[in-house]
DNA sequence: AGGTCCTAAGAACAGCTGTTCTCTAAGGAT
DNA sequence: ATCCTTAGAGAACAGCTGTTCTTAGGACCT
């Protein structure tokens, strides 16, 4: 045996997702992966064969650690509740950043299958979680019984969306949290 | 005097927008742009200068000839109807394809603070007009009186944002439509 | 301690990218 | 018809980008 590798692949992979927020897949250089990650390039050629496939595992670090953090509300399934604390926690996470799938999908998704791929799978997980609660909202009476529950799902669904892109553009500003104030008012029963 | 230019700007700018559209800023390299514009290299840099001022002439033109096809709906300012007018058309124009503002911020948004700038007057502009649409609808006793009008707008512009990406991940489906008509909805009176 | 395997650092490379330059000829003015 | 300005086509260029290769040194095993 010999020497062990001294960088981490799990931080390099979340150093990553910063570099990718800040300059997209195109704009991010090697050099700046490189440097920034604490990375070295054979090491990086022989774990991951390109930037390309390192973009796809760093995807799905990024959805592991960083959208699963909200996620995992709308999985718990208490209702309405958990669509709440599901935005209180998307909010935060991209406020100011964006969101790394978002970003990719809008810079790629028309070059890259799997990248739009991954969108929609992403979508698709959102929806399904969002009809969960929705269904156990209703149950429990924490919603009007009268809503198209498919409908309202696909609404959150764009909305979680619209966060990513204005969670670019908006300040320190409290706007996003108004907004989710009105957009889940007036479900409540 | 001597030979007249064959190009016409406009129609340079048109299918700038197409190109951006399928492959990014960063993505988007000069030789397709000179072949599928069918303008040459000497003119174009004579014309923008560069392929970054390039971008900034494109998104203007972007905003001028499509974007305003939405948005001259809420300037219109007939209360409800307005808003959604303004939600068909503008689902029409990103269905399939998504929004080169959206795209461009979400690509270039940290980096490029001319393009931040143009994002953020654009949300603006949105606002601005839902706001305007909003209360007439009060008026007119189209949606509810206890809406809050500056969170709702906000949900609103929002909301569109969503569909600029959504747009991309969907495909010939009515998502769209479908999430629209959950969301204005609960408004109506 | 010594040998050996494998890592880290970065030089090297080929191909690409945005930009500039050259040269030819188109076409309006006279 | 001729001149002369300027557009068009693409060659040329410098710098950059992703990837590979070389080299020197570090750490584990015996």
């Amino acid at each position: 045996m010999a020497r062990r590798p001294q960088y981490n692949v799990d931080e390099v992979l979340t150093e990553a997702i910063q570099i990718f927020l800040e300059h997209g897949f195109n704009g991010a250089v090697m050099d700046e992966i490189i440097a920034r990650t604490g990375f070295n390039r054979r090491g990086f050629y022989l774990e991951f064969g390109s930037k390309q496939q390192f973009l796809y595992q760093v995807l799905e670090h990024y959805q592991k650690t960083v959208l699963h953090q909200a996620i995992s509300h709308l999985e718990n399934n208490k209702g309405l509740v958990s669509i709440t604390a599901f935005f209180k926690q998307y909010i935060a996470l991209v406020k100011g950043k964006g969101c790394l799938l978002v970003n990719t999908v809008t810079e790629l998704g028309f070059d890259d299958k799997q990248v739009k791929s991954i969108g929609r799978h992403y979508i698709d997980q959102l929806e399904i979680g969002f009809i969960g609660c929705l269904e156990r909202a209703i149950e429990h009476q924490q919603v009007r019984a009268d809503i198209n529950i498919e409908a309202t799902a696909l609404q959150l669904c764009n909305y979680v969306q619209g966060f990513a892109v204005t969670g670019i553009l908006a300040g320190a500003t409290d706007e996003l949290e108004l907004a989710t104030e009105a957009l889940l008012g007036p479900l409540a029963a």
